[in-house]
DNA sequence: TTATACAATGCATAATATTGCATTCGAATT
DNA sequence: AATTCGAATGCAATATTATGCATTGTATAA
């Protein structure tokens, strides 16, 4: 039963994405998607996310909030990503990672420890990367393996 | 009616200090220090107070301080350039801002949280920003403005 | 002071979220 | 394939939060 993991994958993005108003209507959501739970589950999901509901002028709201498990140990980039990865953009050799409050630093040495090839190095502020990368290809190669990484 | 502000500053102290579950709790230490109210109006001011609900390892507690309450708090880039920028200089498609000692953070948390699409993200150091721009057009409204609000 | 307007609040109830319990699903083992 | 065990889920009941409406409190102007 890993659809448990894909689903709340989904959860995530869609609450970072859209303005979820509630859990039935973040149910209607995935229904949409091919996720057909009720919405007792989305309840444990949130928890499970940490998902935080906060009033807003214009009623309530869903947001992810910061996981200050940030302060992780050393841990591969496959621990990481799924925790702290938000999403990403790229321009030419560029990358740019955003990640939750303090997530950057971490995952940043983790690819550094890494020493790919295709990395030329990082910068990370508090929660984005500049990920240079060696060429365009590289560039491709690389995002999709953390964009990967982040959907397990 | 100023019994509001008061109390709405009490509630702030206590989410802020204790671990509080739900609005009755609240409510109940509330009355302990004297302030009489029912839940209804709890309900209302954490809405005032966007005290956001995030669910724990250990249930539920309220907390004050989240991104997207943050984000709005934020001081905007009209107000931030004209007092902390220096300078500005491009290559393709990066923009390095010159700042103030300590100005970089504040000016780069505020273009972040415009959320514009000419841009993929920033990172700051303690004087020096760079912004990693979607395109060269892009880099160039991206400046355009920076510079425009630094002569006001 | 009295009238007026509107913010603040309580009450009752609707809307949402959580949870105990039974059941189902999957993976591992024999 | 059958057995077993724990995770995952649905259902229904419970708990918590939000809100429409009526009422009360407060400031202001006449």
């Amino acid at each position: 039963m890993s659809q448990k993991r894909e689903r709340q994958q989904v959860v995530r993005e869609l609450v970072g994405t859209r303005t979820v108003g509630s859990q039935e209507e973040l149910r209607q959501l995935l229904a949409e998607r091919g996720w057909e739970v009720t919405q007792s589950t989305l309840s444990r999901d949130m928890h499970d996310l940490r998902v935080a509901r906060v009033p807003t002028p214009g009623g309530v709201r869903y947001t992810t909030a910061d996981t200050s498990a940030a302060a992780e140990n050393r841990a591969t980039l496959a621990s990481l990503v799924p925790q702290l990865f938000q999403r990403l953009d790229f321009v030419r050799e560029l990358i740019v990672v955003k990640t939750v409050v303090a997530g950057a630093q971490p995952i940043s040495e983790a690819i550094d420890s890494e020493g790919s090839p295709d990395v030329l190095g990082t910068i990370a502020g508090e929660n984005t990367i500049l990920i240079i990368c060696r060429s365009d290809a590289a560039r491709e190669r690389v995002a999709k393996r953390l964009l990967a990484l982040a959907r397990k």
